[in-house]
DNA sequence: TCTGGGGTCCTTAGTCCA
DNA sequence: TCTGTGGACTAAGGACCC
């Protein structure tokens, strides 16, 4: 049974950090790579239709960023170092630097591989003030790890995060220039720090909010701030309008939360070239909803609704879910679900992205109570499975459905193969 | 110009039911 | 019995984050 541990609500003092990894993918290659130091490294975008997954700061010197399509990219800097993503190894690397936080205290929330928070309200008691903890986690982390992170100190968790932006590297006209490594925003000063930034600074924030905020005239945080709550309610929703405002004005309530429970799981690939025959999307849909119950197994989890996800050639992007009688963890019954709900969309446009999720999870342990005899046979047929795969690999063994249809568009289905269709090495071929 | 994969949260709309 | 209302739930899509 997983328990969820909140920490206290901010009191004012800055007892916040946010830890950042600098550059994780691209510096966790370079470690294994020791000759690529110095030089352009791009993770991910291996592919004709990949984006970028990480950028080394000398690829950042060109224009590169996450997210960017991987033809422009290479369009920026043709001699960069292009990598794949070796996911497996950067979850071995973060679960080393999380340790390293939780030694600290126990109060950490991890946002991703490469970044989380941390509650040091209790641990500054007895290890020494935030700032100085910040201090000593980058160090340990340098020196166990040989990699470098920033650390934001504050008194509530997005100040914190925000922190980190202003301690991290950056990329000036003249190069890469070296980071603070740490940056704490003292007590009292939060909305002198906060009020000069730009609006898409903030949490939320992202392209069409900052468009419809520049309409009403608002270009900084400051700008955010001065507006009545319900004027930007009425502009953005009631939700987004006040949790902006609350923002701009540096009121930030929510704790640090370990151990938080998943609320999706699902797995999507975009295909090499688009699929139009439905034989060959139904072995997709039955191979991706294959591995989704396997990871509902492995995290102890049922699902109540299953989607599909469709994108086609032009982009339009449609989900369809449905919900299930029963909560499972099947993949006979996911696979079904999703395969019922591919049945009902015209594939004949083409289909660049297939995806299947699982949604309305909850704990396995009270389903696992009240299985017939069949559904007890079945779970302990899906067990083997999962011990064949556990020993023999992700491909050893699946649904029948899945080799059926179009063959060769991909490698089988691999935990490593992100960012992308096509994910080739260019150094070794 | 070309836009991955895995998530979270919010809004809107429709349906059912008390 | 009819009508209105509001909550719960479901489905679909959008925006955003790393």
């Amino acid at each position: 049974m997983t328990a969820e541990i909140r920490g206290r609500p901010p009191d004012g003092t800055v007892g916040f950090l946010h830890v950042d990894m600098d550059a994780f993918y691209a510096a966790v290659e370079i470690r294994r790579r020791p000759e690529l130091r110095g030089k352009p490294v791009v993770v991910g975008g291996t592919g004709s239709r990949g984006v970028v997954a990480a950028a080394s700061y000398e690829a950042r010197v060109f224009g590169i960023h996450s997210a960017m399509p991987s033809v422009r990219a290479r369009r920026l800097c043709p001699q960069a170092v292009f990598l794949p993503g070796d996911h497996s190894h950067y979850g071995e690397v973060s679960e080393r630097v999380m340790a390293v936080l939780a030694d600290v205290t126990p109060l950490v929330e991890p946002l991703s591989l490469d970044e989380a928070f941390l509650d040091v309200r209790g641990a500054a008691r007895l290890l020494g003030p935030a700032p100085e903890l910040a201090v000593r986690i980058r160090g340990r982390i340098l020196e166990q790890e040989q990699l470098a992170c920033s650390v934001g100190a504050a008194s509530t968790k997005f100040m914190a995060k925000l922190a980190t932006e202003r301690a991290k590297p950056r990329v000036g006209p003249s190069g890469v220039v070296r980071g603070s490594g740490v940056h704490v925003v003292e007590a009292g000063t939060e909305l002198d720090f906060l009020h000069p930034l730009p609006a898409t600074a903030l949490f939320g924030v992202g392209p069409a909010t900052s468009r419809r905020l520049r309409r009403l005239g608002v270009e900084t945080v400051g700008d955010l701030a001065s507006m009545p709550e319900t004027s930007l309610a009425a502009a953005l929703g009631t939700a987004a309008g006040r949790q902006l405002h609350r923002l701009a004005n540096g009121i930030d309530d929510r704790p640090v939360v370990v151990d938080r429970l998943p609320k999706s799981i699902s797995h999507e690939e975009t295909f090499a070239r688009d699929l139009r025959s439905h034989a060959a999307l139904e072995a997709e849909a039955a191979r991706m909803g294959d591995a989704v119950a396997r990871r509902l197994r492995e995290s102890g989890l049922v699902a109540r609704t299953v989607v599909l996800k469709v994108r086609f050639g032009d982009f339009e992007t449609i989900t369809r879910s449905t919900t299930l009688p029963d909560p499972t963890d099947s993949a006979r019954e996911v696979v079904a679900a999703a395969r019922g709900l591919l049945a009902g969309v015209d594939v004949a446009p083409g289909v660049r992205l297939l995806g299947v999720g699982a949604s309305g999870l909850v704990e396995n342990s009270a389903r696992q109570l009240s299985l017939t005899g069949g559904d007890r046979a079945h779970d302990a047929a899906q067990r083997v499975t999962d011990q064949i795969r556990d020993r023999f690999g992700a491909s050893s063994i699946g649904p029948a459905a899945a080799v059926r249809g179009e063959r060769g568009l991909r490698s089988p289905l691999d935990p490593d193969q992100r960012w992308g269709p096509d994910a080739v090495d260019p150094q070794s071929g």
